[in-house]
DNA sequence: GTGGTCACG
DNA sequence: ACGTACGTGACCACA
């Protein structure tokens, strides 16, 4: 395969290691850069096993560049006086050792690698660029990657188009864009005041360009469109700074970088005390002489297309089931796993290790193995992820055997992330070894049919689910968002005017609290750390007292729409009309799915006016949505698991379970009660699932703790096993550390073991509420794998396309819908067999509006 | 990055 | 004596 060019920014790893490291002297003379310099360069260079290695540093000499350079240089902090002699050391070390050094009047380090990058492709050699410097992304491409060194200079990570795009958001194209807007302050590019990396990357994402984001300035609302406005030329000049020039004017050949003879065992390395380094490069020297120092391009090629090779029949050979494969940003690796041994590709001294030099070779060996992966199935960490990965070149998907990913979650459903390094090393053999652990665990903990028949499908049921998205008509929520932004205008100017106070921001929370309660003494009940209290709960209590409040929550609930749901939604259309979320399998603490980016599992319906989003989700041509909507899944769990004889009874007979709990509390017949009394019965079965209190429940509905306790007692006479239900889950909780679901799900209570009353308090609440939002996300779960499962097996062409929690939704084509119904509601219905129906309402419409 | 707020089940 | 309903994610302001 291709040649390699390591291309390294001195001046930004210099920088970098400076203040990675402790300050550390050799007879005086401060090394601690030179160390960390040398520690991270012989790093790459052995992982990549480049043929040409050059490093470019900064002169500081003035340049031509800019007309303002001076100026913009001046705000540049200057070198600290303990780095900057180690400047000169490490370039008279690196002579010394035969690694190219380029500097060049006027020049910054950034220019060079742009330039010798250019120079690379033009032969055809891949340039690996190695920097802490983010502007360099923007020279990143198919022949360019990047290096970028994170958390000091222990770790770099290698970025590609695509994941420079997926890590920060822009293409390497918008990068001089990005930088304009959101400035650098180690490098005094002013940027636009006020927009950060975030912000930037949103604007982009929204217009595409910096020309097109000034061009449409107008356009942007609030504070930021005002920023945006203010500061035009100022983000052009910043770009300007941003920019990289690739036509340094260097004299040297290229070939001179060739790293022939990389040369070990300097006296200089001893005299500085560099001796970790010295041994490094002395193991580097010895362990490939000739052969690696005089590879000619055809060797390395070959080298390369054995790798993948190798690779190929390694997995080829693997039995079926015990391909183990790992997928990281930066190297691919297999294992074998067969019984308890791992067996890897390559022998130790090798290691297993295939890493990429360039994003096409980690795509070459992906293709390589696909065929043979085929045979064995997949074992890996995030597989859903590694799915995408594997479609978005166009290959076959494996079936799944093993997701390490899912297992930790099902052990422990509380971490706050799940990235493979909290568990294991980032390799296959890490993989392997932390299945084999789980394994053993999980038939301990009872939890294989969970995994098994549940979890681990489920994982390429929401797979096509992503793939599939939801159509989004963006017409009528262009429409909407115009009307929500004319709206919007006039309440600010009705709430200026009635409260007298004008040019406030209705959206900070901090200064509306002061208008209200300081500016306009209205009663404040509750406040927060921060401030006032200004929540819409509090503001429900002071619309008598002031026609302003009104306003304030018809403009707050207008802006939420207009911010999250228009805007929100309409900058995540794909090019054919559809919304792709990403369903996370490991999200909660309960068992639960949750959606993001965007959030499908949140849009509107409380009110009507919110509810008119759901017009633009609608089924592509020729189809229909078919939505299957579970009827009190959480209360019939509850019934169920609790066995207790009313709750059943009423469930059993069809009845609306809160009419029944009102009747029952209040001591009446369900013909008399009344709307208030049925209400006040709803929430406290709400109540009932969240774990309730007499605070709590007071709280919610307005009435005294005392007539709240009073309600709690009289509802669990009337259903006794219900509150037996919830001791015993307390205690279980106590005794066992967890609280466990139908199918066995568990999820560790430690807030119990806590000396902290509330804390405790939370955590019997938590032991009340998990076996039943659990057991009812168990459920459905359960009931989207058999889902999936029909309709393949039946040969429809309906898809499943999102879950809510209790909800599932289909698109189908007009002429399956029927059909595509009644699977819909048997496969929900039949999922398990409980001592209650579960009951299940489909509805069939054009649009999520029309299913309701 | 954190906290307040609010959208959903 | 303590202070709360359970589970999420997105947006905005503000430090």
């Amino acid at each position: 395969m291709q040649e390699r060019c390591v291309i390294v920014d001195g001046h930004s790893l210099m920088y970098r290691a400076f203040h990675a490291l402790p300050p550390m002297d050799a007879d005086g003379v401060p090394t601690n850069a030179v160390h960390g310099f040398f520690s991270m360069l012989l790093r790459v260079l052995r992982e990549q096993h480049p043929q040409y290695c050059v490093v470019a540093f900064d002169d500081h000499a003035p340049t031509f560049r800019h007309e303002n350079y001076a100026e913009y240089k001046a705000g540049r902090a200057p070198t600290p006086d303990d780095l900057r002699p180690q400047f000169p050391l490490v370039k008279e070390l690196l002579s010394a050792m035969g690694i190219g050094v380029l500097t060049l009047p006027g020049w910054e380090a950034d220019d060079l690698l742009g330039t010798v990058a250019r120079q690379a492709n033009g032969k055809g050699i891949h340039a690996l660029l190695l920097t802490g410097d983010k502007d360099a992304l923007q020279l990143v491409s198919d022949d360019t990657s990047m290096l970028f060194t994170r958390r000091g200079i222990s770790e770099t990570v290698l970025f590609t188009p695509s994941g420079v795009k997926e890590y920060f958001g822009v293409t390497p194209q918008q990068v001089p864009d990005w930088k304009g807007m959101m400035g650098d302050s180690s490098d005094n590019i002013p940027g636009i005041p006020g927009v950060g990396e975030k912000t930037a990357v949103k604007l982009l994402d929204q217009y595409g360009t910096l020309d097109n984001v000034l061009a449409n300035a107008g356009e942007i609302k609030g504070k930021l469109g005002e920023r945006v406005r203010d500061n035009v030329e100022q983000a052009r000049f910043s770009r300007e700074l941003a920019i990289i020039d690739t036509n340094a004017p260097i004299t040297a050949a290229f070939g001179d970088w060739m790293l022939t003879r990389l040369r070990g065992g300097l006296p200089d390395l001893k005299k500085y005390q560099l001796n970790v380094i010295a041994a490094e490069l002395m193991r580097m020297t010895a362990d490939q002489p000739e052969a690696q120092a005089e590879a000619d391009a055809p060797k390395a090629e070959m080298a390369q297309a054995a790798e993948a090779a190798q690779l190929a029949a390694f997995a080829q050979g693997v039995a079926e089931d015990n391909l183990v494969l790992c997928l990281s940003e930066e190297s691919m690796s297999l294992a074998e796993l067969d019984g308890k041994a791992i067996r890897m590709p390559l022998g130790e001294a090798q290691q297993d290790m295939f890493t990429a030099a360039q994003g096409a070779t980690m795509e070459d060996m992906l293709r390589a193995v696909a065929p043979a992966l085929q045979k064995t199935g997949l074992i890996t960490h995030d597989a859903k992820r590694l799915l995408h990965r594997l479609q978005g070149h166009g290959l076959p998907l494996p079936r799944l055997v093993d997701d390490t990913m899912i297992l930790a979650y099902l052990h422990n459903p509380q971490e706050r992330s799940y990235a493979l390094a909290n568990f294991a090393s980032v390799d296959a053999p890490g993989v392997a070894g932390l299945l084999l652990q789980q394994r053993a665990q999980l038939a301990q903990d009872g939890m294989e049919r969970l995994y098994r028949d549940i979890e681990l499908p489920l994982v390429r049921v929401l797979f096509d689910m992503e793939v599939e998205g939801f159509q989004v008509d963006r017409e009528p929520l262009v429409e909407m968002g115009q009307h929500f932004t004319e709206q919007t205008r006039h309440l600010q100017e009705e709430i200026y005017q009635l409260t007298g106070i004008k040019g406030f921001n209705i959206n900070s929370p901090q200064q509306l609290g002061k208008v209200l309660f300081e500016d306009l003494g209205l009663p404040s009940r509750r406040k927060t750390r921060t401030g006032w209290s200004t929540d819409a709960d509090t503001l429900e209590g002071l619309r008598e007292m002031h026609p302003a409040i009104d306003r304030i929550l018809e403009y707050r609930q207008i802006v939420k729409l207009n911010g999250t749901y228009i805007d929100g939604l309409l900058r995540k259309v794909d090019h054919t009309g559809r919304i792709h979320t990403t369903f996370d399998q490991t999200g909660t603490s309960t068992g639960r799915i949750s959606s993001n980016e965007p959030n499908l599992q949140n849009i509107p319906i409380r009110t009507e006016m919110g509810r008119e989003i759901r017009r633009a989700f609608v089924a592509k041509p020729g189809h229909l949505l078919v939505d299957g909507d579970y009827s009190q899944i959480e209360l019939r769990v509850l019934a169920h698991m609790s066995g207790d004889e009313a709750m059943c009874d009423a469930f059993i007979r069809g009845q609306d379970i809160h009419t029944r709990t009102a009747a029952e509390i209040n001591g009446v017949p369900m013909q008399q009660v009344t709307g208030a009394m049925r209400s006040a019965a709803k929430a406290v079965n709400f109540g009932i699932v969240y774990g309730i209190s007499d605070f709590g429940l007071a709280n919610n509905i307005g009435v005294s703790r005392k007539r709240a306790a009073d309600f709690i007692s009289r509802y669990f006479e009337r259903y006794p096993k219900v509150q037996a239900f919830m001791e015993n889950a307390k205690k279980e909780g106590y005794q066992s550390g967890y609280a466990t679901t139908l199918y066995g799900r568990r999820r560790w209570l430690k807030e119990l073991k806590s000396s902290n009353a509330n804390l405790r308090n939370f955590g019997e609440r938590a032991a009340m509420n998990t076996p039943i939002q659990g057991t009812a996300a168990d459920i459905i779960k359960a009931a989207m794998v058999r889902v999936h499962r029909r309709l393949a097996d039946s040969g429809l062409e309906s898809r499943l396309i999102l879950t809510v929690h209790d909800e599932l939704i289909i698109e189908a084509p007009e002429q399956e819908a029927a059909q595509a119904a009644s699977l819909l509601r048997e496969s929900m219905e039949q999922v398990i067999e409980l001592s209650v129906p579960l009951v299940c309402e489909i509805k069939t419409g054009r649009s999520w509006y029309d299913t309701k």
